[in-house]
DNA sequence: TTTTATGTGTTACACGTTGTAACGTTACAA
DNA sequence: TTGTAACGTTACAACGTGTAACACATAAAA
């Protein structure tokens, strides 16, 4: 997953050689891998020539997202502020990180205009 | 979990009268659950009498804060900051909210010395 | 003191997920 | 036509999880 993250659309092929020096696996493995990703909804794959070239259906950051969301959700009662000022108590996040955050989002979103992305 | 989390330190069968109307459980079944969440570290137990009385080793929102600090090295390279940034592209957060938390650290935590809880 | 109820210890079993792979099939290329 | 590069299908062990049965100990009751 990684791998497909970083690099743009890969073929099992190119993977294998890729991760082959840190985790040798034999081919069938690797696209069993990214098969059963792409069943999970995290990739997809198109057919180029006879080859298929996987991509992330989705930003790696997108899935963290929904994956902290999913956490707010069960532990936080779904409140997002709750969370964060958790990890500013855990020092997660500090002070000056999160105020450095509230400018620069001001900046880029003026007024907040009904969400969703300009 | 949830239960010994929102209700204090609880036996296995208060734990099993509690969960009983929604979930009946055997008791074999709850304390397996407890053991393993033991195991695990969420819970700890003392014993009260002959009866294991168990508590959640951690407050709620920690557990959730670790669980988010993973999700951070995992797929944020380490930075919590990009984090809360792709929660205000995804609308889970957003600029109101994140103004709502600097203004309040800032009250409670005024000079930033040194992280750690005072 | 014998019996009983209550609590814990141990073991099990079905199912789903994950890591890893063998073997089979198909189609382009020499 | 035959080799080879891709994919398809199936498998299997290890692990986690939900659920529980049965065994053992001991305080409490008779």
């Amino acid at each position: 997953m990684d791998y497909v993250w970083t690099h743009g659309p890969t073929s099992s092929e190119a993977c294998r050689e890729a991760l082959a020096s840190s985790r040798p696996m034999k081919d069938s493995t690797i696209r069993t891998v990214l098969r059963r990703l792409e069943e999970k909804g995290y990739l997809e794959h198109e057919i180029e020539g006879r080859t298929f070239l996987y991509r992330a259906s989705d930003a790696r950051q997108n899935v963290a997202v929904r994956a902290v969301k999913s956490i707010i959700d069960r532990f936080c009662g779904g409140s997002a502020e709750q969370l964060v000022l958790g990890m500013v108590d855990n020092a997660v996040l500090n002070r000056k990180q999160l105020e450095r955050l509230a400018r620069k989002v001001a900046e880029t979103k003026p007024v907040d205009r009904k969400e969703g992305k300009p």
